[in-house]
This record gives C-alpha cells, structure tokens and sequence, in this order.
DNA sequence: TTTTTTATTGCAAACGCTTGCAAAATTGCT
DNA sequence: AGCAATTTTGCAAGCGTTTGCAATAAAAAA
C-alpha cells in the first residue's frame, strides 16, 4: 500500500520519478503533452508515495478551487433537501466538492456575494429567494459564476433553473374541479415570492376557464409554512359556508391544514379535500398521503448544478434559463364532495 | 460603498493604509502587538478598497483553511438533516465554512481519509456508520482532527458524540409494558451498527426487568429503513399471534409499519400501537404523531462541531466521548390494548 | 543527411498570504 | 539624558501548485 507521509509534494514525486516537477504537474492535470511512458513512471510514483494534491495551492495557483457553493437559508426545509440531493449527485459524477452556506451565517447580504468570489468557489449555486437581489447584481459584475434555482432575477440577467408554477397550479385546481369542487380554498405563499403569485395566478386562472366565480374570502394569505398554513386553513374553516376542498401553495402549509382539519374534528379527505406543491419526500409520509403538484426538484439541482460548471469551464456561455414541468401526484388527500355526502347518508 | 475590484490584496491595502503588508496581515489575523492608531487606518483601508480576504492563499500559507468537511452517507434521510443543522449552527458562530462530502462521491474509502487530510478542510465530522473503520486508523495516524457522531470507534481512540441507545430502548418498552401491552414486536436497526444492538439491548433488558418472556418470532430483522419496516410488521402482523404493539428500531421504520398496519386494515393506535426512535421531523407530521424515542440530533451534531473545533484549535487536546440522554416523547401512536378492546365492545 | 516541424521537458516566476527574525520606535526607569 | 525593556513594524522566505517561455529530443520532410 501507498505510503502516508504528511507532506508529499510534486517534488518528491518528481525526484521518485526522475522528472521535473512540472512534468509531474502536467500528469496530474492532464496535460496532453506528456509522453506515455513518462506519464507512467509519474504515476507510479504518486502510487509508491501516496502523494495527493493539495487542493489549496492548487487553486492559489491555478486560479480554479473545484469547490461550488450552495447559498441556502436553511437546512430545515425538505424543500431544500431535495434540491441539495440534486446538487450532489450531479457534483460526484464530476469532480466538484459541495461548500454549503446558510444565510444566517453572516449579516450583510453584499458580503455574501464577495466572500463566494474571492473565497474558495468557483461558482455559486443559490437558493435564496429571500434575500434582496444587490448581491445579484454584484455576483454578475465581478463575472463570477452562479445559478439561481427557483428565484427570480428581476433584471433576467442570470441562469435561472425554475418550474412551471402557474400551470401546475392550474393543472392543480382543474383537477379539483373535476372531482366536483367549487368552493375550493386556496392558501397563498409567501406573496413577495415569485412563485407565490404564479400559483395563486394558476389557480385563479383554472377557475376563470372553468366558468367558476372567485370568492375572496377563499383566498387566504399564507406563507409557505406550515403554522400559517393551519392558521389559514381555520380562517376558511370558521367561513359561514366552508371550501369542500383547499389547495395549499406548498406540502408544509398543506399539512398545516391537515392538521386544522382534523383539530375541527374534520377527515380529509371524506370532509374535505387537501392538495399540495412540492412533492417533498413527506408528502407520501403523511396519512392520508397528500395529493400535490411535483415540482422535480432534485431534477432542478441536477441540471443548476450542470449548468454552473458548464459556466465555469466555459465563462463566455450565454446564460440559459431552464424550466422544468411539474406534474400532479395524486395520492390519497382528495375526493369528489359528493361522495363525502353521499357516505355521511350511509 | 466599497469599490468591487477583483484583486485587491493586501499589498494594495498596504499602499493605502502606508503600512506594510505583514501589519496588514497581522491586523486581519487578530495578532496583538499593532498599534491601535495603524490597526484602525488598516481597517479603513479594507474598508475602502472592499478587500476580501483570500482563502486559499491564507491556508497555504498558514496551514489552516477555516473548513470543516462533513462526511455523510447521504442526504436523504431525516436523521442526517437534523445532524447537520445542528452542525451548522454552531459553525455558524464561529467562522468555519461546511464542506460537504457524500459518501457516494469517490470510491476508495481510504482515499477519503487522505483527500480530506490533503484537501482544504480543518477537520471532518463523520457520521458514516457504514464504511469501515480502516479511515478511522489514517486519520489519527495523520493526526488529522475528526469527530465520529453516532458511530463507534471499535478501538475507542476517537472523539466520540452518541447518546444512549440503550437506555433509550429501555425507556420506550418500559412505557409500552405499562400501557398494558405483552405481545411487543421489535423491528431490529441494521444489525452490523452498534446503535441497532444497544436498542435491541434495551429493549430485551426491559422486558427482562420486568419478567416478561421473550418469544423469538417477535423479534423482526429490519435495516433502519422505511421498506424494511413495512416488510417487518407484516411479518409481525401474519403471526398467529400477533403483537399488540410494534417497537420499531428507528423513525424511518416506525413508518413503514404504520403503512403496513394501515394496509391491514387496522388502525394505529387503536388496533396496534407502534412506537419510533429518533424523532426526525417527520414523526410529528405523521399521523398519528409518532411517540418516539428523541435523540437529541441537532444538539449531538452542535457537539460535535464544538469538539472538532477545539480540537482543531488545540491539537493536544485528549479525545473526549460525549453521550446524550435521549426522552421518550408521546404523542398519539401508543395507547393500552386494553383500551382497544373496550372500544371493540362498545 | 540536413532542415523543419512537432512533441516533450525544464526553469522560473507567479498566486496571496503567514511568520520568524531583526530593526526601529516607544516606553519606563534610574 | 541614558539605557534596558517592550512594543511595533518591515523584510524575506516560504506554502505547493500552475503555466508561459525556452530548450531539447524526436519525427517528418526535403
């Protein structure tokens, strides 16, 4: 087995092999012009030494960390777990190592953009909706790397990896009406978000095509968690006349209205339907499973990921914005009023 | 606002500031001996020039790179997402960035050890129950700083954060034979880690303690997983006699049975009570909640850091091993057979 | 063969920072 | 004021790579 010393350096390598120390550094980057048997004994060397590369003066000198970043607000949030397992699954098929930040860690959200630059990435992978969009712009400026994965850049100016929000919603809704439903609850995101719109867009929407007057008690604010999805989940339920069925702007808020339903001694989905966005790993966790709009969101990972080192190897790429399609998951959370009604005659 | 230049470094915070570069560099690492008056005129300059400090450039020359790697088997599991959250709070407080490695990513485990030796993380955390403990002998051989979380070291030479397995177990058969039960099915943990023996041990001590006899075919061969889980609890279920209430060796498993208990026809608690360990975040999403046994995740993971951290700060620092209590947490998935018989009469 | 061209290799100069050592300033005593 | 002790500063030498440039060796062409 190969020797472990500390502090083997492509000198000793070089000196084991009987080349120069460059030669040795043109083996381990991959240089083409090296010939094949003195790429050989090079190798052997770094065999017989253990040698392994020192990743930070490779990058001091090189210019390149082979590090990508991942800003994320938080890791409690399956949301974000899922996207995170994209990442990462992209990154091992190269050779990129995952830095992770959260943004509690620091205040100033212009120091984030200038500590990714000039501290060990080579390009950023951003899932931060919530932060104002300066750093952004900063991010572009210095012409470093990045991705934003189900965020809007408002100047459209950054590759964006997002997803059919408006027409999952729709697609969401109309299913519903299907089943029978007109009196459907909706329950917002987090209205400064993006995607908060588009879904309550898509949901009004279905509704308009499907000839079914809106009632603005139904629409509630929410904020894409889950407390507040059961706070507003008992704001509809309190209505003098009731939704038959409530669409939650994502799974966590939906199992806060779960949760109320069965606190109003409520079955879902015999007394009223439950429906989704996300499709995060719970959604199938929970009882009754939830129906839901799956957004692929570890696919979102995958191909940010993929687009970031495409943008690193090659800076000049135009920026690219990809959108996935989401697509219904039905499980167990829904069903048409009626048959609620005809069961409670049994 | 500072002006964004690509390279400023601190040769040009030296011009500005009329100092030389190594006051600069000493006010930026924290070195005592700098007069007030030039530490602030340095600090303006900084300020001034929007200087970042480089990363790798400081670890190559200073040896230390302000990165902690964490080594995981995967992101897609509940428990992991607790680990790290705890980890990354802490972090947080200092200034430690998180290096994520997968153990997917490379093949050869010892290359682990080394890469990360070599590579540009301080230390690592590792919560990789799974791989082989040769690593472990390169990493202290190298005296590389490492913390192993819910795992052991068979040679007990490593800094060590766990918590009590066994009493954990204990405590959760202990409430299940007050309820009333007797018949206890037990779904077993990955059998090779030790955490699935200690609560196989616990399990059995109590129902020793309390001279209730052991009938073998209660006892289910599970892997920590929620497939397994399900497979396990029908076996328990096609038993001629079968359990009034299934113990499952973690959460994940817990819900496979719940699952498998549903797909009976059967209803928990009612017909079957089924009790968890761990308390992932989705043991209270479920329903019924589950009554679980809690590890202290996040704090285990928070512990972690903090030892790592130490130890990285000062080398010679003996290894520690911190075990946590764990708590019996009761919500809805448990009640006494007894009960269900009465309501069966009703 | 001799000359060109092309493939290989080596040297030296960065990359941006830390740190030991020594010089310069300052402070405290006598 | 003179001297020792102490604080502050600067210089230079790395840290382990990559890479442009130039030198050398090998292959192809003449």
């Amino acid at each position: 087995m190969s020797e472990i010393n500390t502090s083997v350096t492509i000198l000793d390598v070089a000196r084991e092999a009987g080349v120069s120390y460059s030669t040795v550094s043109r083996v381990l980057s991959g240089y083409n012009y090296v010939k094949d048997s003195t790429r050989e004994r090079v190798l052997e060397a770094v065999e017989r030494l253990g040698y392994v590369v020192n990743q930070q003066a490779r990058s001091l000198a090189g210019g390149k960390s082979g590090v990508i970043g991942l800003l994320v607000p938080g890791l409690d949030n399956g949301y974000i777990g899922e996207i995170a397992r994209g990442i990462d699954e992209e990154l091992s098929k190269s050779s990129y190592d995952l830095l992770l930040y959260t943004t509690h860690r620091t205040s100033t959200e212009a120091s984030y953009a200038l500590k990714m630059t000039k501290g060990l990435a080579d390009g950023v992978l951003l899932v931060v909706p919530l932060l104002t969009t300066g750093y952004i712009e900063t991010l572009r400026e210095q012409n470093f790397p990045y991705v934003l994965i189900d965020q809007v850049d408002p100047n459209n100016r950054s590759s964006v990896v997002d997803s059919l929000n408006r027409q999952g919603a729709y697609e969401a809704t109309q299913y519903l009406l299907g089943l029978g439903h007109r009196r459907i609850g909706f329950i917002t995101g987090l209205m400064k978000l993006r995607s908060a719109e588009e879904r309550l867009a898509g949901h009004m929407a279905a509704l308009r095509d499907a000839g079914v007057s809106v009632e603005e008690d139904l629409i509630q604010t929410g904020d894409f968690w889950r407390r507040e999805g059961y706070e507003a989940a008992e704001r509809l339920l309190n209505l003098h006349n009731p939704p038959t069925a409530i669409f939650a702007s994502n799974d966590l808020s939906a199992f806060g209205v779960m949760e109320a339903v069965r606190a109003y001694g409520l079955q879902v989905p015999h007394d009223i339907s439950v429906i989704g966005f996300d499709d995060i790993p719970q959604a199938s966790l929970v009882y009754p499973r939830l129906t839901t709009v799956r957004q692929p969101l570890d696919e979102m990972g995958r191909i940010a990921a993929r687009l970031l080192i495409e943008q690193i190897e090659n800076p000049d790429r135009p920026i690219r914005h990809v959108t996935l399609p989401t697509s219904l998951v039905i499980r167990e959370s829904c069903q048409s009023p009626q048959q609620s009604w005809l069961d409670l005659r049994r």
